[in-house]
DNA sequence: CTTGAGATGTTCT
DNA sequence: GAACATCTCAAGA
């Protein structure tokens, strides 16, 4: 084992917690992405979680979406998908096999190869770099090639956080989630409390 | 800080 | 057609 190995993923289990649980846990855990351009990698501060069966925001509500199917899979894997037809964003499986959940990952503090990220978005000041979901898909040139990832494999996966801080409960905001019509009151939003790098407008973030 | 419009392509009605 | 798990830019408070 080499002296700066990176840290490995989580293992298959740490996904098969209950979505909301996951959802919480994630924070304060590092995604990693490997490319040809190099390693990139971010603290996760921002989540949503989004549940097919109770959810109508979910993609897979009411009926199954084909584009979503791969949500039906595994937990831990990534489902990313097109929005607004210029963004990919990218959730973690989650839930049991053929339900349906996920977390969307909407924010990251950049802590690797932030000089990757910002010749990908040229225009993006460094500490926006990962702040919002769209922005994450950019940094991290993601694509729907992405889409069914093993995320305890070596291209895309998340990991505890190197030399991390414990996470006192105390410093978990919720809120309903941003950008959606239904299930608006659902609060399904968790994030880091007084974090620059959290999304979303500043009274949802107390 | 806030609001508002345009971009851009897939999915839904 | 309209909606969409968004972002950028410009203008105003």
């Amino acid at each position: 084992m080499s002296a700066n190995a990176l840290p490995p993923p989580l293992p298959r289990d740490y996904y098969t917690q209950p979505t909301l649980d996951l959802a919480r846990d994630l924070l304060g855990k590092t995604l990693w992405r490997r490319a040809d351009a190099g390693v990139v990698a971010g603290i996760i501060v921002e989540t949503e979680a989004y549940i097919a069966a109770i959810d109508p925001a979910s993609h897979n509500y009411g009926r199954p979406s084909p584009r979503a199917a791969t949500m039906f899979g595994p937990p831990g894997y990534a489902y990313v998908y097109l929005n607004y037809g210029m963004h990919y964003c990218l959730n973690v499986v989650a839930g049991p096999e053929g339900h349906s959940e996920a977390v969307l990952l909407r924010a990251l503090l950049p802590t690797h190869g932030r000089e990757i990220m910002a010749a990908r978005c040229p225009k993006t000041a460094l500490r926006d770099l990962c702040r919002g979901p769209g922005r994450i898909g950019r940094a991290l040139a993601l694509s729907l090639a992405d889409n069914g990832a093993d995320l305890a494999g070596d291209a895309l996966w998340i990991s505890e956080t190197p030399d991390a801080q414990l996470l006192a409960p105390e410093m978990i905001g919720t809120s309903t989630r941003i950008g959606i019509s239904r299930g608006t009151d659902l609060p399904w939003r968790f994030f880091i409390r007084n974090c620059p790098a959290v999304s979303g407008p500043a009274r949802l973030n107390r």
